[in-house]
DNA sequence: ATGTCAAAAAGGTTTTGA
């Protein structure tokens, strides 16, 4: 199963990148932030796109801002929107909906920005986490947190730790509310992939960062131990981020093994009921 | 020039958010 994130600035402006980049990877499910959309209008704009190519949809929009969404072709069921108990800033906004796919409880998340360290947006933010944070210890233990969590786990997720000292996203409370998520048992599995690579999910609009690599890692997918335990690869698409009209984020793509039990998909038939394969030379009776 | 992009209200540009 090959699960996705993608924060796409905007939908509606990304349609001709996100449906030939749907076709070329043909990720099972994707969690996308920053749809910028209603629902109506969402369903209105890649309803019919996104079900010719066998996704169904779980949304949480809104106009002009925000906005999550969770697309899936192996099942989209229990679908919760928003994080219960998190606060508004002031009224609700459209951070989150979960589902369960093809056995996993998939979080699609927004995190707030936190704008300025100690500002009411920035409390804000840690009041949220910490609200997610009693949502996801309550849940299932098939769990993976994907998004765009606002916060760049270490220093060495941004390109230069000196030039962020006293901005959000690199705080040690916003650090600290990340580690308090971790510590219900998710995996950082991009990291735990590639542990001393240099590895962004996003790049400023502008300087030219994305052509110089100064960049974020604050895209993540938290996964809990039995679904770490499955993954095959994880790994950051930065070629979604190139070319004509990319997201200033890339996408995040992790390919995770069949569940151990399984009870996901069709059963392979052990070899011995497949028969000889093809060029493959039996020896012969004599 | 915060070397850009996106949305919306306004307005043919400015404000807000990231």
């Amino acid at each position: 199963m090959r699960v996705a994130t993608w924060n796409v600035n905007s939908v509606k402006q990304r349609v001709p990148r996100l449906l030939p980049w749907l076709d070329q990877r043909q990720p099972d499910v994707v969690c996308l932030q920053e749809t910028k959309l209603t629902d109506v209008a969402f369903t209105e704009l890649l309803g019919a796109q996104l079900a010719e190519r066998g996704y169904e949809v779980a949304l949480a929009g809104q106009a002009q801002w925000n906005g999550v969404a969770i697309l899936s072709r192996v099942g989209l069921d229990d679908v919760v929107v928003g994080v219960e108990g998190a606060p508004g800033f002031p009224d609700p906004e459209a951070r989150a909906v979960a589902a369960t796919c093809g056995g996993v409880r998939v979080h699609s998340l927004y995190v707030p920005n936190g704008r300025e360290p100690d500002s009411d947006h920035y409390r804000y933010k840690l009041s949220w986490l910490a609200a997610l944070r009693d949502v996801v210890k309550a849940g299932p233990g098939e769990a993976m947190l994907c998004g765009d969590m606002n916060i760049a786990p270490t220093d060495a997720d941004v390109f230069d730790p000196a030039a962020y000292v006293g901005q959000t996203h690199v705080t040690a409370p916003e650090r600290a509310a990340l580690t308090e998520l971790q510590a219900l048992g998710l995996h950082d599995v991009v990291r735990e992939r590639w542990p001393s690579e240099r590895v962004f999910t996003y790049w400023d609009y502008r300087a030219g960062m994305f052509h110089q690599d100064l960049g974020m890692r604050i895209d993540l997918m938290l996964a809990s131990a039995p679904v770490a335990g499955r993954v095959a690869a994880a790994w950051v698409d930065r070629h979604a981020r190139k070319g004509t009209g990319p997201s200033d984020h890339a996408p995040v793509i992790v390919d995770l093994d069949e569940a151990p039990d399984g009870d996901i998909g069709p059963v392979v038939p052990p070899p011995s009921s497949r028969g000889p394969r093809k060029g493959v030379k039996l020896p012969q009776a004599k």
